[in-house]
DNA sequence: CGGTTGACCAAGT
DNA sequence: GACTTGGCCAACC
């Protein structure tokens, strides 16, 4: 049984720990694919609205990218996961960053 | 089944 | 540092 692409998306997001976030690139290439804008769109779909921890998703650069309930809500969420945010940047991403590729 | 769209990315201006 | 351009790939109409 194949499922779609976006299912996986929640899967794997599900992967990421509260406190940290991770990349649509970094999501895409854990997937074995560059949709990064697919991804994306998955979330934006977003079927799973409170399921799914689409807030842990940012952009490559550190930006928080968009959020279908608001920027200004995913920013709310994020703080209060112990994620600092500042002027739509996340603050030491590279800390907060969760990669898919760290095994063992 | 073909074309458009997009919560992106990287590089260039 | 902000804006523009080309490129990627799956979902949607």
């Amino acid at each position: 049984m194949m499922k779609s692409f976006d299912e996986r998306c929640y899967i794997l997001l599900g992967k990421v720990p509260k406190g940290r976030v991770t990349t649509y690139k970094e999501l895409a290439k854990a997937l074995g694919t560059r949709a990064y804008r697919a991804v994306g769109g998955a979330m934006k779909r977003n079927p799973y609205a409170p399921r799914v921890a689409c807030h842990r998703v940012v952009k490559s650069d550190g930006s928080l990218g968009g959020f279908a309930y608001g920027a200004r809500e995913k920013i709310k969420r994020l703080r209060d996961e112990g994620v600092k945010v500042r002027t739509g940047k996340i603050q030491d991403f590279e800390r907060v960053f969760f990669s898919f590729g760290m095994t063992s």
